[in-house]
DNA sequence: CAGTGAGCGAGCTTCCGCTTGACTT
């Protein structure tokens, strides 16, 4: 072993290269188990980026981009650059996805420079695609070295150009036309703002109506149960304001039904609740809300114990990485969950995730939550918690209930009487999330002690209530994010940001975790739907995302002439809006 | 001759997405 270890030392020499530092000591590691003399070095996220001062495309150069490096970045390629050694296998290992894949060919571009410029000798450069950083992650990856991607490189650039273009050709109307400096727009956060500023015409707009509804009290052994006056569909039943005539109908005939024994079927079942998927960014981000955490918060938070902390001189990472739109759990999480809960349950949750270069937001390590919050402050513990309560839950069991209906008989044309309720009989995974139930109205009514069948119940008495329809309810941090998410506008890395972006714009107020559109705001966002509905619109993510998969399934030639189409295409509208402009400015 | 002002040109704002760390409070 070790005269083989000696001998093949330089074939073994090896540089592996991720995003995040923070990985890097345990590829070390896992590296090292397998022979290889390996460094892992760190790229952090991007090193190369188009130019912030100007446009960076060459427009007659079928949109060309043009990347500099980002600040520092210069001199972080060059300390790995300086790693490189003759006889030296290069991996490549940036995420596996399209961000990824641009790291990994501008990194690739600098090395190949670098090992003509010193003349160096048989070094290899191979892209790895790592799922999940444990020993079989790496394993698998290796073990299936590729080339980069070339066509989902063009489909970055795509995504790159056409968000420059957007935003630094639509910006400057802006200013011209508000004659205010700093005004911005752009695919995600004008889209953002739509959402916001809609919704407060929607509220804006909306005329509350008044309306009745009915419930009918019923003795059943001797006790007073509420219950509703519903349609077959199970939709309570309303009279709105305007029906004089069917409001006393209705009225009248429920007061004939006092005192007199009316049909029920009764019908008891065994129901289950789901738990809920393990975390990830938006649900992270979400929860955490609905504690007061702003979004960046929380993502800096997440931070801080995904970097971990020293525990009698060990090193422990609390979390895996925090920014992911994957609810997949790894085979080492899986274990970690079975050694903390002893019997667990493998759950299918629907996962929309694009790429799943990340796992879940899970925990890390099994550690006692009492030794933790002595190395935590209050905001991390919070968090820690948060993401340790959804992790085992998610491999919990089902909660399980009796739930309950009872209906009466057709009572008045074709309407009903309903009382639901539930009752929790084996609390599963609720023990990690007690507040889940709160969702579930049917558990706050008294579980009746009936049998299955038919039964006659005395109608004691009735009660009309007036209400008023509710105004549609503003965004949150949470639910604008969800939101976000559901119509595929933005990325993990970046929900913060855009809320923050639109705040340092003055588009929006935040003001006790609700979120309004300024004056400036609405004016902004009118304008420019007005005049780039077609690029700033809601949907165009969609349409881009659907462009850019077409780009990264081809072959080269194809991806290249498919680029050239979508930034012609994109820069035709943004061309014709922009005279369409300064006509109506001359006249 | 000196003061005024027209006219011109230069410089500035801006996007989304991937990563931390260097700042301040």
């Amino acid at each position: 072993m070790k005269s083989k270890k000696a001998n093949s030392n330089n074939n073994n020499l090896m540089l592996f290269i991720v995003e995040s530092p923070t990985k890097s000591k345990t590829i070390s590691n896992i590296l090292n188990s397998f022979n290889y003399k390996a460094s892992v070095v760190a790229t952090l996220g991007h090193i190369k980026d188009l130019p912030v001062n100007n446009l960076g495309v060459n427009i007659k150069d079928g949109f060309k981009p043009i990347f500099l490096f980002l600040p520092y970045k210069k001199k972080i390629v060059n300390n790995i650059l300086n790693k490189i050694e003759d006889k030296m296998s290069i991996v490549i290992a940036t995420d596996p996805d399209r961000e990824g894949e641009a790291i990994a060919f501008h990194i690739a571009n600098e090395i190949k420079n670098y090992i003509k410029l010193k003349n160096l000798k048989d070094i290899h450069i191979s892209r790895a695609f790592i799922n999940e950083i444990t020993y079989n992650g790496i394993k698998k990856g290796l073990e299936n070295l590729g080339d980069i991607n070339v066509s989902m490189v063009i489909s970055q650039f795509a995504r790159r150009v056409s968000d420059r273009l957007i935003g630094y050709k639509i910006s400057p109307v802006l200013w011209q036309a508000f004659k205010l400096k700093g005004l911005s727009a752009g695919r995600v956060q004008t889209a953002t703002l739509k959402l916001i500023v809609d919704k407060e015409k929607e509220i804006l707009s909306f005329k509350p109506r008044t309306f009745y509804t009915f419930k009918v009290v019923v003795d059943i052994n001797n006790k007073k149960v509420e219950f509703n006056l519903m349609n077959k569909e199970k939709e309570i039943f309303k009279v709105f304001e305007n029906e004089k005539e069917k409001l006393d109908f209705i009225e009248l005939k429920l007061r004939e039904l006092i005192s007199k024994e009316v049909v029920f079927e009764v019908l008891n079942e065994d129901r289950y609740i789901k738990p809920l998927p393990p975390l990830k960014t938006s649900t992270l981000q979400q929860e955490a809300a609905k504690l007061g955490f702003s979004a960046s918060k929380t993502m800096s938070i997440a931070q801080r114990l995904f970097e971990g902390i020293k525990i009698k001189d060990k090193h422990f990472g609390l979390i895996t990485y925090h920014r992911t739109d994957s609810v997949r759990v790894s085979k080492e999480g899986i274990e970690l969950a079975k050694s903390i809960l002893g019997d667990i349950k493998i759950h299918r949750f629907s996962d929309k995730s694009m790429f799943d270069a990340h796992e879940a937001i899970r925990i890390t390590y099994n550690l006692d939550l009492n030794l933790l919050r002595n190395y935590l402050n209050q905001e991390e513990f919070k968090i820690y918690l948060l993401i340790y309560n959804r992790f085992l839950a998610a491999f919990d069991y089902e909660a399980k209930y009796y739930y309950q209906v009872i209906k009466s008989n057709n009572l008045i044309d074709d309407l009903y009487l309903f009382y639901e309720s539930g009752k929790i009989y084996f609390n599963g995974f609720l023990r990690f999330l007690p507040d889940y139930i709160n969702n579930f109205p049917i558990f706050n009514k008294d579980y009746i002690d009936l049998k299955d069948g038919v039964y006659n119940f005395k109608i004691i008495d009735f009660k009309v209530l007036k209400q008023k329809e509710s105004y549609p309810s503003r965004y949150s941090i949470s639910s604008i994010i969800k939101k976000m998410e559901e119509t595929g506008i933005g990325r993990p890395s970046t929900y913060a940001n855009t809320i923050n972006t639109l705040l340092k714009r003055n588009y929006i107020q935040i003001k006790k975790n609700t979120i309004y559109p300024t004056e400036l705001g609405i004016k902004v966002c009118d304008f420019l739907i007005s005049k780039y509905k077609e690029l700033l619109d809601i949907d165009f993510t969609a349409f881009l995302e659907s462009k850019l998969d077409d780009i990264e399934k081809s072959n080269k030639d194809i991806a290249n002439k498919l680029y050239l189409n979508l930034l012609t295409e994109i820069y035709n509208i943004l061309l014709s809006e922009k005279k369409g402009f300064l006509l109506k400015k001359n006249n």
